[in-house]
DNA sequence: GCTCAAAAAATTGTCGACAATCCTCTCGAC
DNA sequence: GTCGAGAGGATTGTCGACAATTTTTTGAGC
């Protein structure tokens, strides 16, 4: 089952200078990273000695790191059988993506209430920009326009709770979004549905701003779930991003 | 005489008398109850090694704990400084129940996709009983109904993300759930607003039920704002209940 | 060759000890 | 009397060692 590992470089301890005092902060930054990017695979193993030693903390340092990210959603941990890389299923991660529009349709309708000049003015240079990539037809730059559009809706809001829900979700989901698909079309959609929630927020319209971020999350739940069904039948589409 | 102490065999092993196994996990349960049901006040510093021997195990366990409950929200933690129990705001409170709003908004969504005939006669049930409390009288009774049936969808939405959310959410509140207010008359108009839920999700009609559990918890939240706004300018209102 | 049991290895769970850091209280200078 | 420096105590952060448990390997019997 386990196949030997790749030469995976041991990187040699990072925080070992003067004083080695931020050790444990960096190395948890850098094992949750390597979960989330994906650098650990799912259901792969953690053991406590080797992650140690290659993190360069004592174990004991590196057992709170396990419990931190079990309570974060991204590591199971099954008493006296250590821990492992949690697999996310193609399910969970539609279930992960509807409690975060749920969630973001809150933040919409709270960003209509509290958002500054500056925010909503940031919200509309941004869509321009990303009008500007989807003619261009530089997907990988509406995706990033799209990001910061949402990132700047949560800030706005000041509804901290949520924004901590949202971010939570949005790790455990990161190895998904470059294996979504984006269906042909949907981006034109898609762009006048961030239109729409950003004329509502702009009219400090909640009703009108969490309606919008609710129909456009819909629509991103019904491609990921068609994308999923589509796969079951069909193997191996040309795996690409589906626009938040 | 036998001066010297028999041998017995080294007791040096974990845990005390025969439940010695089980100790961390029935001291972490501990100390988590003790700060849901308000027995540890908030703000209150937890020192390691005064709850390690007030709880049986050693400082590691409870460190591990600590760490566990900072990323569950209950307790704050501060580097070279200690753990303490989290201090939830009015206002924080108000976030969480929009959000777990939100979430119970979609739970209801799915419920009435998955509901079993089984699941939808215990909402139905629960209706009653909880129309018969009101008509008694009885509002802690209705206010167990009204727990019962919210637990019954999230249970019947299938909806593993949403419940966990959900029950973090909860944990958080507990603290406050006995110290809102029902203002007079919301009961009424809490009951018809779930018999709608309970009919909505009968029907199978997804929109409906979201909607339905969209409005009443709008108006949950509502009155949670009124209540502050109200005590801010008018102190000690006599505490009670608020439905959800 | 296969199955099952026991030994061996690997890994997790727990504890106490020591170092690093923060907090408090005293004491002296002005 | 107030302020600041420093000693002393209290608390957290980290590590290694040992016990308990699980997993793997070994070996006997059929």
């Amino acid at each position: 089952m386990d196949v030997v590992p790749p030469p995976q470089p041991v990187r040699a301890t990072v925080g070992r200078d003067g004083r080695g005092r931020m050790a444990a902060d960096e190395a948890y930054a850098r094992l949750r990273d390597d979960i989330v990017k994906g650098r650990l695979m799912p259901n792969e193993r953690l053991v406590e000695v080797d992650l140690a030693v290659a993190l360069g903390v004592g174990r004991t340092a590196v057992r709170t790191m396990l419990a931190r990210l079990e309570q974060e959603g991204l590591v199971v941990h099954e008493p006296n059988r250590g821990a492992r890389v949690r697999m996310v299923t193609e399910a969970e991660a539609l279930e992960i993506t509807q409690a975060r529009g749920a969630l973001e349709a809150l933040a919409a309708r709270e960003a209509a209430l509290h958002g500054t000049p500056a925010e909503l003015a940031f919200m509309r240079e941004t869509l321009t920009q990303m009008s500007v990539s989807l003619k261009a037809g530089d997907l990988l730059a509406y995706s990033d326009g799209n990001a910061r559009l949402h990132a700047k809706i949560i800030e706005a809001s000041r509804h901290q709770t949520a924004a901590r829900l949202i971010a939570g979700l949005k790790a455990q989901m990161v190895r998904f979004q470059y294996r979504t698909v984006l269906v042909p079309g949907r981006s034109a959609r898609s762009f006048a549905e961030h239109t729409r929630i950003v004329d509502a927020i702009e009219m400090a319209n909640a009703d009108a701003a969490e309606a919008a971020m609710r129909y456009h999350l819909s629509h991103v739940a019904d491609t990921l779930r068609e994308m999923t069904s589509a796969r079951a039948q069909h193997r191996a589409l040309s795996p690409d991003f589906v626009h938040f």
